[in-house]
DNA sequence: CTTGAACCGTACCAATCGGTACGGTAAAGT
DNA sequence: ACTTTACCGTACCGATTGGTACGGTTCAAG
């Protein structure tokens, strides 16, 4: 597999945050692995033993990033009311994908596509593909739905807009936190409006 | 500006359609001045005495396909009812944004994304600003909302769902009609929803 | 016929990139 | 004290890129 543990974890997990700092500082374009490597006081010759090839860092970086969705969760999640627990996910959700590091990574997935290993799969199946049947799974305890991840995918749509798109197209800013309640309030309203 | 007209308007046009097309085939990273000088029987000098310098190409390329949502609507939009209206738009909307062309340019535009000039900036300016108030303010004349763009931009999250992202990442091929016309039903029937 | 502009094709340039090789060094194992 | 392993830094290579220069050709204007 591609998931070869090489290397020091610890070590590992440094280079790929110097990684995500310089993608996110200057680009998918203007990030060269000697970039990468000078940030991190690396060199270029361990990115090349522990990731292969400028494909299967990116990939890493991914994988690396990818749970954190998971991870910004509160803990108490899965026992919350609907209302809370919408709100919960939806500021979580938002706050994530109009960050930065999610910005960068999605940028640069979209601008490999159609590579080899393709990105795009790797950062849905790692990011999304993960995180969205937990929520389906807690809504479909909260609201009768026939079909949850459906009204899971629905919930995200709403909350996401055309924010997402617009941020990678960076035509936009940041989301202050004040946007991004406004934004999962005005969602969760709309939601609620349609599975009622 | 940017748009000076140089050359011959049609054979320009001819340039931008070969350019559209090797950027289809091969992507953003494929798609060299010297690759779509080749694909047009053009030289690389015209292709820079023209358009400045490869931003510029592509910025006239985005600007050549941006408008195609207002030629995809048919002639009696303006007069159909809500219903076909809402449908016959979300048709056009999704089959032009899942198509081949805005997928590559789009794509193209988020791997340049901070660059100069800004390409998203271009591809919103052109595209969606110009076609959405339209849409928004034939919705105001057949559903009473207080305020139409919104009510527009909400109704084209729900036709696009999570498609369009996933075009873009290439996880997903091009849409069938049938997939079409299904989730625009969908779109229809929960803007309903929210807006009866 | 002559002139000049527009354009094609090729060659060229400097810079950069992904990827490899190698020498030096510091620490860990024996 | 000796060896091995892991890693850093630098140098190097071939390929490609954006961008420029130039000679040759077409073609319309005068």
């Amino acid at each position: 597999m591609a998931s070869d543990q090489v290397g020091n974890t610890q070590r590992r997990a440094e280079i790929l945050a110097c990684g995500l700092k310089v993608l996110i500082e200057k680009g998918w374009r203007g990030t060269s692995m000697i970039s990468v490597a000078r940030e991190a006081n690396a060199s270029k010759e361990t990115l090349y033993n522990w990731f292969g090839d400028k494909a299967g860092f990116f990939g890493a970086m991914i994988r690396e990033n990818a749970r954190a969705l998971d991870r910004a969760l509160p803990e108490d999640f899965g026992a919350m009311p609907l209302e809370e627990g919408l709100r919960a996910f939806g500021v979580e959700l938002l706050r994530l994908l109009t960050g930065e590091a999610s910005v960068a990574l999605n940028r640069a997935a979209i601008a490999e596509a159609g590579g080899d290993p393709a990105l795009g799969q790797i950062l849905l199946a790692e990011g999304k593909a993960k995180s969205l049947p937990k929520f389906a799974e807690w809504l479909a305890r909260h609201v009768p739905v026939q079909d949850p991840m459906e009204a899971a995918e629905r919930f995200v749509v709403l909350v996401k807009g055309e924010v997402q798109l617009e941020r990678l197209l960076g035509v936009t800013e940041p989301l202050s936190e004040a946007e991004i309640t406004a934004r999962v309030d005005r969602a969760v309203r709309d939601f609620r409006k349609l599975y009622a």
